[in-house]
DNA sequence: TTTGGATAGTTTCATATGTAACTAATATTG
DNA sequence: CAATATTAGTTACATATGAAACTATCCAAA
């Protein structure tokens, strides 16, 4: 009797694409909320104004890039963020197109209270790994990156 | 002289909830891009057939369960599905509230045509770590979906 | 049995997001 | 130095998503 055709079976539970995705959106949703509920701020435009923070005088496509945020989303980030009174924009002078974009005193001091907190949600995480664990998971993350976009670096 | 209060450096690339989120985007991309070029097909309508066939009589709540889908969301995947006749909806005898889903003809050819398809994608991605790597990999996983959601199993 | 919840699932509405079109400025090239 | 192409960023529109309200059914207690 002929078998049916059958195909190797596919648990979603097992499945690393679906599994990447429900850890990361779990985590995520845990730190969204507290940036949301400390500081009304979205993951987006605490990402804006991490990079920011870290290189002031950024302009928003260098903010893409660093974030992985298309053009739309970085400029409606830094739009909320100008609107409240955590970002500046100031004219380029050798480019006009570009905007030249820092974080106000404001800005600057939301920002010195978030980190302590994101880090120490990352730090709670990353507690259930040892030294070792932690490591190697960077390690395999960077080449699943590697692997998943050989074209342009994830990070 | 008074130092400046200064945090911690938080540098976006190396925090591990921005890296899971990136990393995860660009893979649930990818492969999200292949459902729904090659079958018109929704990541969220894709799990949907996953689990139904995997569990053929699934009501939509345990498919919100095992696919980690609000009920909307599962809701509006099975009512597509339905449209595309990949999926039919049985009254369920014993509870009138409940709907007992199953895959169609049409929506088990289309699933067969996918699986091998899927687990092509997840070979070729996982092709770049060894089989020691992968069994760690999903270990540690395993580890942070314990830390990040103790409440709840995620898979 | 009736009545006040619970539960399964859908619909509605408000917001978020992505794509494409647009504006303004700079760069290139003939 | 025109004319054209490219780049930075915003706006508009269409679709996706989530929260809350809603409908229908079932359960539990008086």
């Amino acid at each position: 009797m002929a078998e049916k055709s059958r195909s190797a079976p596919l648990r979603l539970s097992t499945f690393l694409p679906f599994r990447l995705s429900v850890l990361s959106n779990a985590i995520s949703q845990r730190i969204a909320e507290l940036y949301d509920r400390e500081f009304g701020l979205s993951i987006w435009q605490w990402r804006v104004m991490a990079v920011t923070a870290d290189t002031p005088g950024i302009s928003a496509t260098e903010i893409g890039q660093r974030t992985q945020m298309d053009k739309v989303a970085v400029s409606r980030a830094v739009a909320g963020l100008i609107e409240l009174g955590y970002l500046e924009r100031r004219a380029s002078t050798e480019d006009a197109r570009r905007s030249s974009l820092v974080l106000t005193a404001a800005g600057r001091g939301i920002y010195e209270m978030i980190v302590p907190l994101a880090l120490s949600e990352e730090a709670q995480l990353v507690s259930a790994l040892s030294e070792r664990e932690q490591a190697e998971l960077a390690r395999l993350m960077g080449k699943l990156a590697k692997a998943a976009s050989p074209e342009r670096d994830l990070w």
